[in-house]
DNA sequence: TGAAATGTTGGGGCG
DNA sequence: ACGCCCCAACATTTC
């Protein structure tokens, strides 16, 4: 027999992972309601989460642990910090405190699962139980299937089903004391050199990682921006997105509280219940996501649909460094890529212009640009990011078909039609008029001297023709799609 | 969560 | 008054 929980004195971890939060955090409270000593503990550890995390993941990583850090200390504990390999890790605190639990919210990727479960299994034959809760997601991944027991395909069919058949868990109460851990040892966090120098390329990130900034941001949207969303969250100019992502991504807020929040703004009559609907079915898009990576864990590297994996991309570095650094002469694809290295972000409706623009005006490989976004990105999520590239080269599940081509001109004219993105991003075309803006070679000469601009000097002239690239990926595309049926949308 | 080509319709100018 | 043409606006089809 084991001895019960509650009649032992030994300590227990609470290992965060994706779950900086001290609010709402099922591993945690459920840590808490032992009444045993809490050992907060964080490891840095690159194997362990999946993928080696990008440079900008790491920026918000350092700010959001100084976050909850404070937020310990404030509630008399301390935050353990440990770099290397979890389990050697988790061990050297267990033997140091004697602890005999570990409680965490679950990693869902699926090479992060398996890890967590040989470290699981590794420590329960020293007699250490791991308990692990959700706290990232509004469902757990595999638990959504369809009438067959199978994985959806298809995301319409999978938010209903989602909508149906979970509902939100209730609000979790603050865990308000976390003293009386023994006393061990902590990297000091300004030694992992989290923050990038030299260069310090962060000067743009306008960012307040850490819970007291997720929630900001929450309130911020339901206030202002969610009464619009539909419609207001495709102009890259307004403030009309959410910019939960980076707070969801490391679990400084949960999903279910972002949906609660929408939702009962939409009850209590402040917002239109389809604008509410259309934040629960972004989240949705994040679910799904990760949902998809569960069922489909090859798909981080191979075509979701493998006809697409012999597609002869163009192996064309000056077209991908021309993208990267927003010097491809189309104004919103430059504005966008210039967005993303100055703030670590960039609005939803241009990432989809500069991802379609690389696949199939340049006829890059998909996998080179989510490599760019996993490491530029603040909110750089497994999932999330590579069920978005595949959808938009059309190699994913329920993707965009292989036809459809954004054209940045008109996408600019229809979605920044004031030029304000444009102009604030791409500034030494700003004095253009707003009919050229963007298309900047097809203004008139006068025009250009009048406000001293010298294309392909001060800013690029088209690194290649959209018509011309148009007509070249659908006759490339179409020869891999050529016996794939697409249905009706 | 497209775009472009093609087809259709209807108003207005004009002989 | 009528037919014809032009073309914008909208709809449908195709990639």
């Amino acid at each position: 027999m084991t001895t019960k929980a509650s009649t032992s004195d030994k300590p227990v971890i609470l290992w965060f992972r994706r779950d900086l939060r001290l609010a709402d955090n099922p591993a945690l409270n459920h840590a808490a309601e032992t009444g045993r000593p809490v050992i907060p503990v964080y490891i840095l550890d690159d194997a362990g989460d999946g993928r080696t995390r990008g440079g900008a993941s790491l920026w918000w990583l350092d700010k959001s642990l100084r976050a909850l850090s404070d937020g310990i200390a404030e509630r008399g504990g301390r935050l353990i910090l440990r770099r290397g390999d979890s389990e050697a890790e988790l061990r050297s605190v267990i033997d140091q405190t004697g602890a005999d639990t570990v409680f965490m919210n679950r990693l869902f990727e699926p090479d992060a699962w398996s890890r967590d479960a040989e470290i699981a299994h590794g420590l329960k034959t020293d007699g250490v139980d791991c308990k692990g809760y959700n706290g990232t997601l509004m469902t757990r991944p595999g638990s959504v299937l369809n009438g067959s027991g199978g994985p959806y395909k298809v995301f319409t069919p999978f938010l209903k089903a989602l909508r149906a058949s979970t509902e939100a868990p209730p609000l979790m109460t603050s865990v308000r004391d976390l003293s009386g851990a023994p006393r061990l040892d902590s990297d000091d966090i300004d030694d992992w050199g989290l923050h990038p120098r030299r260069p310090d390329w962060s000067g743009g990130f306008d960012w307040t990682p850490g819970e007291a900034g997720a929630t900001a941001a929450l309130t911020r949207f339901v206030g202002h921006g969610l009464d619009h969303y539909g419609k207001g969250r495709d102009i890259p100019s307004l403030p009309a997105t959410s910019r939960l992502s980076p707070h969801l991504h490391w679990g400084e807020i949960s999903p279910w509280r972002a949906v609660t929040a929408a939702l009962a703004a939409a009850a209590d009559g402040k917002v239109p219940g389809a604008e509410a609907d259309k934040f629960v079915a972004e989240i949705g898009w994040r679910e799904f996501s990760a949902h998809l990576l569960h069922h489909f864990p090859t798909m981080t590297a191979k075509a979701f649909r493998p006809e697409y994996d012999a597609f002869p991309w163009l192996d064309d570095d000056a077209g991908f460094e021309a993208w990267t650094r927003g010097q491809t002469g189309y104004p919103i694809v430059d504005a966008g890529m210039r967005q993303l290295w100055t703030t670590g972000w960039m609005h939803n409706r241009v990432r989809m212009i500069v991802a379609s623009f690389l696949i199939k005006d340049l006829l890059i490989d998909w996998r080179r640009g989510e490599a760019w976004f996993w490491d530029t990105l603040v909110d750089a999520d497994l999932g999330s990011n590579v069920q978005n590239w595949q959808w938009v080269a059309g190699s994913g599940a329920d993707a965009s078909p292989y036809f459809r081509i954004f054209n940045p001109i008109t996408q600019g004219e229809k979605f920044d039609p004031e030029g304000k993105y444009v102009r604030k991003w791409v500034p030494e075309i700003a004095r253009l008029p707003d009919k050229y803006l963007h298309a900047p070679w097809t203004a008139p000469v006068e025009i250009t001297r009048g406000i001293g601009l010298r294309l392909g000097h001060d800013y690029p002239k088209p690194i290649v023709d959209h018509a011309q690239a148009r007509d070249r990926a659908l006759a490339a595309l179409k020869q891999v799609s050529s016996r794939i049926e697409y249905p009706h949308d």
